[in-house]
DNA sequence: CTATCCTTGACATGACCCGCATCAGACTTT
DNA sequence: AAAGTCTGATGCGGGTCATGTCAAGGATAG
């Protein structure tokens, strides 16, 4: 419905995209397990393992380390640190980012929403656990919110998962 | 966090702020019953009772006919209409872009957020229903699911209702 | 040690978003 | 008939966002 930016479209899938297998010098602080490519594609859905550095982070993502940096500004991230205060994205500050850009692309939110949505998730997740919590002796009323709260997630039109 | 343009806040107030308590010809259609005045104010919180077509509705609510116009056009809201076209805005109608108001200025989300919003009070409200429904049996669990679904709308940070 | 990458903070740019305004011609209401 | 509304289009000002750049300093790899 809205789209938007995406400026220097070319830049940006070119990153990743078509360069030739030999991955252009990946020097930087080189992760635990290195990721493993899996179905081709645009920005290629990558299997992320390890931990990783900002630059490589942007390059599995295909997005501009400074991008990554304001979200963290913003709250809407929080990777770890090195010792020397260097970032470090997991797999679960990937998900999320691929979330953000989700939410933010294919669905128009500006950043404000984002940061709404994904504040509104985590309380229906907290909710969905404290209903199952107070509901614990009564496992069919345990199994209808269940049900129920799992439709609502997905009526959501999430992508994959969280 | 952040802040809209608000274009020309001379304008907006002045529309229904300073001028004095003899109405500026109110000629259009009067509605039913007349809008009642209560606690004074910027925009001075109106008592809706009736049915208002779009230039009375624009000054209760202080904002101009073409933004209610695109709201519709986005979906976001649904007033009815007469019989020749005309739109006719419900109390539910203005509170419904109170609300909506209130995501774009205050929380800072742009529409597509607020068509998200939205969407998601609406399948919140729905599930909840449901689940009500299905734990009829139930009543404790019923207690339960309704105090923690009543949580997680406050949650979300919503002015008075809705 | 040195080259490379990272850190923070600031500022600029291009494209888009959004509320508001305005114009036109046709229709509705009073 | 006058005043107001309808639809659709177009334009403006100021805000948003991803990106890019600069600076000075610290961390890291080889």
């Amino acid at each position: 419905m809205y789209q938007r930016p995406r400026t220097k479209v070319e830049d940006r899938t070119s990153v990743l995209g078509q360069t030739p297998p030999t991955r252009p010098k990946d020097t930087g602080l080189s992760p635990a397990q290195p990721p493993v490519q899996s179905t081709a594609g645009d920005e290629a859905v990558i299997e992320v393992q390890g931990v990783y550095i900002i630059s490589v982070a942007a390059r599995i993502l295909d997005m501009h380390p400074q991008t990554l940096r304001k979200y963290e500004r913003l709250g809407l991230i929080n990777p770890g640190r090195t010792i020397g205060m260097l970032r470090l994205y997991s797999a679960e500050d990937i998900k999320k980012v691929r979330l953000i850009r989700y939410l933010s692309d294919e669905l128009g939110l500006n950043l404000a929403g984002v940061e709404f949505a994904l504040a509104a998730f985590d309380n229906m997740s907290a909710i969905k656990q404290r209903i199952s919590g107070r509901l614990e002796g009564i496992p069919a009323a345990q199994k209808v919110v269940q049900e129920e709260m799992d439709l609502l997630f997905e009526s959501l039109n999430l992508p994959v998962d969280r």
